[in-house]
DNA sequence: AACTAGGACAACCGCATGGGC
DNA sequence: GGCCCATGCGGTTGTCCTAGT
């Protein structure tokens, strides 16, 4: 016996609502609630099937939904249950009070995925992904200089930055070495997913906390509560239940980084610039063209700008974008050698 | 001014799940 | 235990709006 059909098609109305059909459904569930919505359509005068005024009443017309645009926060949060749940966008939802899994899930294939692609982030794997940058068109550039790649690193994840600059350096020494290593692309994209930060769950609550914490203080400058809402006990759950669907037996979990720790990019002090060293290094160790030690050294600490801009909600997409690009910039002291730096 | 392409988001569709009988 | 039903969920589609040409 088939499954039958959640409404009588003939006669109900379908795409979108009018004010008309809006009031009808808000005085009805306000007067009786909702109850049973295979027969609320009718008992309310609607001709609309029960599933379409469920959809409407729980994504559009519950008074406690917040509209509008997504805050800094808010974005954050939904990128970093992201890279723990997946696609469970009502487990997310959950977590985002007044937000709907429609709107979060919408949120996410219009701005955050793609924002994600620009930086050469997989938005499934939140790693990165050399093949998502156009390297061939970097480095084929006219103005093949040091000063262009400072221009992109607002762009692209450090990490891979490094790795450019790197590129660019052996290009100028050996072009057609340089060919060859990126034949190895490919091969270097599974290691860049192998080799994606482990934690142990056992930190990772905290470790998830510090992360958003971090940005809250920032952005707001005042130490706050549990920005994700997730609870210990909440939190456990949660891990459990990801780790049962991903086939994990629960002893470690993808940690996403974005090619940098939260922690490194604050500098209060404006003199500190051991992570500006950090990377210094790093880049003249990678004169020996060794990818595997380029991918495996710690990730390049970037350091976060002194300015800390006030984020509110209903920030602009240009005020996050420029946000998320000054969070990759690196603190540029004064005095650098950038020829000594290149090499 | 007209047309087009792309973005944003509301709404739909089909499947999964859980509870009651 | 099996069936039916209501509801939840995630992927996809449709429509409107706006910027660009």
């Amino acid at each position: 016996m088939g499954r039958s059909p959640c409404c009588d098609k003939v006669g109900v109305k379908k795409g979108p609502w009018t004010p008309e059909e809006d009031n009808k459904l808000i005085q009805y569930i306000q007067m009786n609630g909702p109850g049973n919505w295979r027969t609320l359509p009718k008992n309310a005068g609607l001709q609309r099937c029960g599933k379409s005024c469920r959809l409407r009443w729980t994504n559009y017309l519950r008074p406690d939904i917040k509209r509008g645009r997504f805050s800094f926060e808010e974005e954050e949060t939904v990128i970093q249950l992201h890279s723990i749940l997946g696609n469970k966008w009502s487990a997310i939802a959950a977590r985002l009070p007044g937000r709907t899994d429609n709107e979060i899930k919408n949120y996410w294939n219009t701005h955050i995925r793609k924002r994600l692609l620009r930086m050469g982030i997989d938005p499934v794997t939140h790693s990165p992904r050399l093949d998502l940058l156009d390297l061939s068109s970097i480095l084929s550039s006219a103005q093949l200089n040091l000063s262009n790649l400072l221009g992109l690193q607002a762009l692209v994840n450090p990490e891979l930055l490094r790795l450019a600059s790197t590129l660019l350096a052996a290009h100028q020494e050996n072009p057609e070495m340089l060919l060859q290593k990126l034949q190895e692309n490919q091969l270097l994209n599974t290691q860049i997913q192998n080799q994606t930060p482990m934690i142990n769950p056992n930190n990772f609550q905290t470790a998830l906390f510090d992360q958003t914490n971090l940005i809250q203080e920032m952005g707001t400058g005042q130490v706050l509560t549990d920005p994700t809402g997730l609870s210990c006990q909440n939190f456990q759950e949660t891990f459990q239940e990801n780790a049962s669907c991903s086939g994990l037996n629960g002893s470690f979990v993808n940690l996403p980084n974005y090619g940098c720790n939260m922690s490194d990019q604050i500098t209060t002090d404006p003199s500190d610039n051991s992570a500006f060293q950090s990377m210094n290094n790093s880049s003249k160790n990678s004169q020996n063209f060794n990818f595997d030690s380029v991918m495996s050294t710690p990730m390049s600490s970037p350091t976060r700008l002194n300015s800390s801009p006030t984020f509110i909600n209903g920030s602009t997409e240009d005020e996050k974008e420029s946000y998320c690009s000054d969070m990759l910039k690196f603190q540029i002291p004064e005095g650098l050698d950038f020829d000594n730096f290149m090499m």
